[in-house]
DNA sequence: AATGAATGAGTCTTCATTCAT
DNA sequence: TATGAATGAAGACTCATTCAT
């Protein structure tokens, strides 16, 4: 007779409500007092769904990496041919960039924090996905992808994103070429 | 006078030590005392050289931009052509990888302790560089670099840096033809 | 009207059951979870119950207390001469010691949390009932007992018991001396 | 250069003026802020000389348990007969009661805090300590002693002091009837 | 009446910074 | 100038209590 809640639901969209703090903090400078404000939760409800601070850096990384994978997949399935697809990665980068790249932020951070393979192993999910999906050769291009993010990050203004998907899209040649 | 040069030497010192601490665990987990375990003196040295903690993590990110500007125009001036600057660049980034991640890490990090444009600008002065020293359109190019750091951080493993450096080469041509 | 009793009858049951936890803890330590979980409710019917984790402790040393004491009158009820009732007393300490101890580490609990005189009050009504119920002076008969609890509490196995029996038993002569 | 202090001094320090903090609001209800305040430092020092809030506790017991038994040893040592420290042993009692009390407090504690062993080999060096200073047989002596302590927190006024002095000295005669 | 999710003040502990030596 | 002991504000986390269901 206490309030029903879906537990994973609500972890999840807990995750989604973290997702811009972490990113723009930095794991190591988050208070969770802030991060519950952000969340529009107590520190209580934090706790009662997550452990502590670090799970919840954790999980958060897997959650948003899992979302963008998927996305990614959706996209590409829809382009019939090679270059095609790689129209579609540019296009997809280039709209979804400013959420890579807080993809790209949680990453670096787990890793310091952690220590561990998680963000190796969460770079070798995209990197599989990305080859799956474009199909060919791709050492280069998921090089650029990630390159892209970085420059987004930093400084987006002087980035001229027409000319990566000019570049990408001529990549249809170079793995027609092997 | 020479007290002046002590103080400057001792304050690069400290920084050129801190480097690797502030990259591994990032600016909010860093602590004071172990800096100072790590840099080997004591806190009240740390307090007596620089103000305070994010001062240090301020000159941090001077100092190694400078070094690995000047380091690279070094290395790349002694190429002729192009192409052999291509190939240059591509070395150097090779055999510098770990360093140049660590800017790129502090560079990320500053951003997000700052907030200001700082790490921006930073980034265009890499860029300004880059372009002065190969000529020439570079605007993937500087992608590439920067994604082969994040790639080189995350996963060097699975990193194939020859086909990089078979591709950076291969600019030569690219840039020829605009 | 039947509700009333219902009332009761849960009350006593929680504190029944409360009992050990807040001996083994101590009030300080005891968490209202863990006391939902150990009574086998949920937090909320604690606190339908009672008005807060006090009123628990408060409730809970007038309980066993008053247990105790009853208990005991009917024990010593049964001595027909001050030996008798000697050696029941006797008996009965032995028996219930580990009960009569969590008694004593409430009482000197409550005297630490409340600081009021309600733990004193409580010994002097075991005070009063061993006085009334064996006859004669006592002053280091009552000590004895107490001094049991506490041994029997803090190291058990060292305790000679009978050694204990056998003393108060042979205070029937002392009190016939006097 | 830094200030020299007195490691061991300096924790001895602490301890004696947490001593009675400890033992009237018991381990679960001191708080750090407060003990500090109480022993007139700040949190940070209490940090600075003992891990947690648990090694004080710790730390505590065998504090005052050597003090305790140290200064019987000098005091009961004065009695040449097995009489005269009887009476000393009476008379150390009566005047050192609160500290003893408050000894006993602690070792009540500690066994719910650490589960441990601890507060039983405490005990079990007061009564050896008590063997070796008296001579004969003590079983009950020992339990009228810590009987003495618990009336003395709960109930000090209505203690007849005297009635156990007259009955400790008594002890000689049942000593040498054995 | 019963449940346990939610709250947030309060707890233990940390750590940037200061300062006596 | 150098040291590291000392400070105390601030952080992560807890838990008595409330309240929607």
């Amino acid at each position: 007779m206490p309030k029903v809640v879906d537990v994973d639901q609500e972890r999840a969209s807990i995750l989604e409500r973290s997702l811009e703090l972490f990113a723009r903090q930095g794991y190591g400078l988050v208070r969770m007092r802030d991060l519950a404000a952000e969340v529009g939760v107590s520190t209580g409800k934090l706790y009662h769904y997550f452990p502590d601070k670090r799970s919840i850096a954790d999980a958060l990384l897997a959650h948003v990496g899992l979302g963008d994978v998927q996305a990614a997949a959706v996209r590409l399935s829809e382009g019939k041919t090679r270059r095609e697809r790689l129209r579609l990665l540019g296009r997809f980068v280039g709209e979804r960039r400013e959420r890579l790249g807080v993809t790209l932020l949680l990453a670096l951070d787990h890793r310091r924090v952690e220590g561990g393979t998680t963000a190796r192993d969460a770079l070798r999910v995209y990197r599989a996905a990305l080859t799956e999906q474009i199909g060919g050769d791709d050492e280069v291009l998921f090089t650029v992808v990630l390159g892209l993010l970085v420059r987004s990050i930093l400084d987006p203004e002087a980035l001229d994103l027409d000319a990566h998907l000019a570049w990408m899209e001529a990549q249809a040649e170079a793995g027609a070429e092997r």
